[in-house]
DNA sequence: GATGAATGAGGCTTCATTCAT
DNA sequence: CATGAATGAAGCCTCATTCAT
């Protein structure tokens, strides 16, 4: 009776806001159910991006979420189902943003915004690095990790083949170890973002972007004359 | 040995004296004390290659290291001190194999040995990773990881630009910029092996270096046919 | 059934009026309700002879039995009104299975049946006993208990009674005094089957029962040989 | 610096008082640790005798021992670990009255003592009938539980034994069986106490230990007048 | 009438750190 | 100088219970 209060807390407006555009908001059916499970979800994202995954507990999820502690065992068995959660989302959230941006014939600006993807506004790379470090100690993360990762170098394949027939990208090497690379370098900028951050100055990371391209394209491409810093 | 200030509490230059006072010996106690500190400072890099940083704890590391809670705190003043020196004592022990293996005259074999460090037998990239991943809330691994990466690229830029001299590296990149997509190739692959480790198997691993090696060749060095899978 | 009303929170009478309001058939609904809750103290049993009283959570019990969590909190006002029916409705079942047993006149078959009820297939003892355990904390326990203990050995003074008329128990030592002693060692017995089952292996209690009759038996019935190991 | 109140707690007079009476105490060496193990142990034992095994938390334990609760964790490994060696060291005291007491030359008069038990002040029978009821889920409880009672039905085994050469016990049952059956009785009572304390009123229980003895005690002995009530 | 989302307390454990000895 | 006993906070998780729907 005297602590009531917490139980309204979080049902704010929002809620109902995001309910409504989508339906009048009827007896509070199933579907809520889900909501609040992505909501804690982003939740979750959102506290690894900000205080790693060291520092993400049950307690500062459910926190930022407005909910309590008992919320989020409440929707997820643990935490460990809590972050696979966070990364199988977090990694369909990329895929998504991959299919719209796949259409554009040019294969190098399809390039480009592979390997400039640091600098998206999704928590994506911090969220995945931070899981990437307690991978192997936790297998569950590890198996996601190499399927969607197998997946994303997958996709990169193809378009590289498909720049190889275009005459766009080196023939030399097979496509599928130009994939490689690729991921390779754009994982190892990624890693080193947050440590090193002048590295990757707009001015500088131009340049970084422009020595990948010629680094796989033909070698007709680049002429003569040394690329300029 | 820069910052070494921070990293022991209570044996400031008064150790050495209250040995003296003590015993004319004068060379053993430091010795006892830095030996003292330098085992703990391999159980620590020991520990946290097998059990991740989230998985390192003081305890642990005296344990690992045959002796009691208390001797790890006094000779560290707090987990970050000791993980610091981890840090640098890491770096050392890498830079010390560097430093062996510059002499040879051929470039590509210095390439393939740093690319192919991940399977070197040391603890150098599982330490280092897992401290990365913490480098952004411990401002004190980031700035150590900086310098210490920085002149590791210094160093690899000094020899990539040997290799252009050469003419044994393509020339049409600058040096710094090459040196700098290596830097992230195997930042990448380290990342990603405790994941993907059938990625790295050794045939895979030798067309990895191989294909590496060709991107940054002059054309003319591949000649026309492309490299085997 | 005699102290029902503390059993259910929100379902007196007004659960058989409500139900009669909406529907024209009165037998089903109330059915239904006990039904329900029968099938759910079945499955309080049942999780409780598996997994002791410490874990017989109210959450495993609902799932034993396919239901939500909230049902049981519905049809039991508390956790303790439901092992509280759960006690009296072991005790039910084990008092119809002595009904149906009490007909054949040789007192020592009934003896045997009785002593041997620690291998009937039903869950009694082991719930019975994890009751027991918790029954000075919780006196609802110990009142029910104690009471149809009591009955228990009624029943069984009774029919020692009459095996004293007739010859067959020993006649020195009064019924109830019998009936106490040959409650305890069962009671004995069945604490101890979890921790040490090879001591009531088919043999060995074969020996037990055997050398438990001789005890309450009449000097010349076992005549001068020992009884055989 | 402000919680300092807190450590000077736990070091009260008795405690240097019982040290003292051995020692002048000098320089505080090892068997402190033994000590304080002890001290926790009695407590536990404690609080599982008056709250039961369910309701014995360490917090209550560290509580009652006027510790905190990581003190607690200090000295056992975990709360298994705690109990485990509660109940070693609650058969060890038991064992250490069985010792004590049997000198006497008369067997019943041992049998009385042993049957009796159940009114010793110390707490040996709530706390092994609280453990006994955690044994199946608790394996480690189990197998001590298992050897030691072992060990106590064969020093009753070799005192009936005694008794039946001396002609105070009857001959025609193993000594064995008769210890098994007595043992089983015991615990019986033991288990029923809490649950009925007036079924073991000082008068009842007299002629309960009197129809005990009269059961296993050769047909003459108890001649022809039953026994009273 | 019945559900299941949510709570908040409490359980066990691990940990970095402090301090008397 | 060095130890290890002890702390207290925090972490994860389970649970009985409440309440809006």
């Amino acid at each position: 009776m005297s602590n009531d209060s917490g139980s309204v807390r979080r049902v704010p407006q929002k809620a109902e806001e995001g309910a409504a555009r989508l339906a009048p908001r009827r007896g509070r059916p199933a579907g809520d159910h889900k909501a609040k499970r992505a909501e804690l979800l982003k939740a979750a994202t959102a506290v690894i991006a900000r205080e790693g995954y060291a520092g993400a507990s049950l307690r500062k999820v459910a926190q930022h979420a407005g909910h309590t502690t008992g919320a989020v065992t409440y929707y997820f068995a643990n935490k460990e189902a809590m972050f696979t959660a966070v990364v199988e989302s977090v990694f369909d959230e990329f895929d998504a943003f991959l299919e719209t941006s796949r259409d554009p014939a040019d294969v190098k600006t399809i390039l480009n915004q592979w390997l400039n993807r640091t600098s998206a506004d999704s928590d994506f790379w911090p969220v995945i690095f931070q899981l990437l470090a307690h991978a192997r100690h936790e297998p569950a993360f590890a198996a996601i990790i190499e399927r969607r990762y197998a997946k994303l170098r997958e996709v990169l394949t193809t378009i590289l083949e498909r720049g190889q027939d275009e005459g766009v990208i080196r023939g030399d090497i097979p496509a599928d170890l130009i994939a490689d690379q690729l991921s390779a370098i754009s994982d190892g900028w990624m890693m080193m973002l947050p440590v090193e951050p002048e590295r990757f100055a707009p001015k500088r990371l131009q340049a970084l972007l422009q020595a990948t391209i010629a680094l796989i394209s033909p070698p007709s491409d680049v002429s003569d004359d040394r690329l300029g810093r």
